[in-house]
RNA sequence: GGUGGGAUACCCAAGUGGCCAACGGGGGCAGACUGUAAAUCUGCUGGCUUUUGCCUUCGGAGGUUCGAAUCCUCCUCCCACCA
């Protein structure tokens, strides 16, 4: 049993510090039915998830089977700072308002993959608030501008003589007394996210708490570019609030490569299985699309459903294996006659009549599934399909 | 505080008076090929009452000129070297 839990919590994991600790807490609650703490902190300012923040939900759920008890932490006033990881842009302060709207969203995501029962809701701010300047100042002697200085990014910074704003050494000392004040056991977080978890132990040996917590690393999940990681500004991601069917299209559209990238880190299949997916592949006894398809049905059904799942691979198949029109269509009513390009936008299938344009002429456009080679065409009264490229049509009635 | 350099479209980056809606690369979109994969090839990549036309855009505000991304003045921000 312990045995089975530590292999499954060890399931796409890039590190792990302290494991012996990692598995004297787990003992803990097999033999003695002993809770624990696993803390993860978020920012209040993107409430949008997508597949890459579940990659560490995933993982939160999994300590949640084995006795760990999740503390949820929104960030509020470390946001103020800024994470100086990787990039460091100022992000605007947000108003309490905003912060208590952005948890609630939050809420409402996340327990689609958390248990509400075992997951501590907490605002870092209702702690950090009253450290007051005092022990801000306390907590900055208890760590060395030298090695601050270590840290992977201020390294380079400095190196390379870019500012360093004094704020940015201080938001690792907040997130580690985080640690401190919630006497966290386990901490988790991306792998860009290392010298902050290992502030946590470092500052509850500081301040002689008991115990210095597991530091948990997570794999940065790729977008579906496969090359950067996902994000919502950089348009790669697969949002958990997305429709079942764009969300399908967006998963059979990563690489082959990719596919098992999310296989690891987004499945819920056996390692076993997956490898046995593999070879299959590699060996010609499975279509890769095949094994796509799968991943992208499983996915797709965590969050809505079996049936909408298989719903979706049908429309999917019916649009783009045999080229027949979606069932469902958006319909737009214009008074006409009207121009081919204008319809298009009207029908919102282009962001403007230049590109409508184009497209015309790159014979992207086809009305009522006849490729479109004049530009001047004026569409009559009537009902049309319109279609511009692969993916996106709409219904057009002309008055 | 002193001295020098820089700010160009989504990103990088050319362009130093008209041929500039602005070279090139990346990215993106579309077409061919496919499995909406990868690779490859091709076209497009500011907007507009439909385009050998008009309007807006080269950090901001003014100015010189028939004409400016390019010249001048002031301002803002960034960077380097020195202190």
């Amino acid at each position: 049993m312990l045995h089975e839990a530590m292999a499954e919590i060890r399931r796409g994991v890039s590190e792990i510090i302290d494991e012996e600790r990692l598995e004297q807490l787990l003992r803990g609650y097999f033999e003695e039915g002993k809770n624990y703490t696993v803390k993860a902190g978020f920012d209040p300012t993107a409430p949008d998830l997508h597949l890459g923040h579940t990659v560490l939900l995933q993982k939160l759920a999994t300590f949640q089977r084995y006795g760990g008890i999740v503390q949820f932490i929104i960030g509020d006033f470390t946001a103020m700072i800024g994470d100086p990881t990787g990039k460091s842009e100022t992000r605007k302060q947000l108003d309490r308002e905003t912060v208590l709207e952005n948890a609630k969203t939050y809420q409402e995501q996340v327990f689609k993959i958390l248990d509400p029962e075992k997951t501590q809701l907490l605002f870092n701010s209702s702690w950090l608030d009253a450290l007051g300047a005092r022990g801000l100042v306390e907590l900055t002697t208890l760590f060395s501008v030298a090695r601050m200085l270590e840290r992977d990014d201020f390294e380079k910074r400095f190196k390379a003589q870019k500012p360093i704003a004094i704020s940015e050494f201080i938001y690792p000392l907040l997130q580690g007394y985080d640690s401190v004040h919630l006497q966290s056991d386990i901490e988790l977080g991306g792998t860009d996210q290392k010298f902050n978890l290992l502030m946590g132990r470092h500052l509850q040996r500081s301040f002689n708490i008991g115990k210095e917590q597991v530091v948990m690393m997570m794999p940065l999940l790729e977008g579906l570019d496969g090359i950067q990681k996902m994000s919502k500004s950089l348009g790669n991601y697969v949002g958990i609030n997305e429709d079942p069917k764009t969300m399908y299209a967006k998963l059979l559209s990563i690489s082959d490569e990719l596919m098992w990238r999310y296989y690891e880190l987004l499945s819920q299949r056996s390692l076993e299985e997956i490898r046995q997916l593999k070879e299959d592949v590699a060996k010609g006894r499975l279509h890769p699309k095949r094994a796509k398809e799968l991943l992208a049905l499983e996915l797709v059904a965590r969050y809505h459903g079996q049936e909408l799942a298989q719903e979706a691979k049908e429309e999917f198949d019916r649009v783009f294996g045999k080229g027949d029109l979606p069932k469902e269509m958006a319909t737009v009513e214009v008074e006409g006659p009207i121009w081919i390009a204008k319809a298009l936008v009207a029908a919102g299938l282009e962001p403007s009549t230049s590109q409508a344009r184009r497209d015309i002429q790159a014979g992207a456009v086809r009305v009522d599934r006849v490729k479109i080679e004049d530009k001047d065409l004026h569409l009559e009264p009537g009902e049309y399909i319109l279609q511009v490229g692969k993916r996106k049509f709409a219904r057009l009635k002309v008055h």
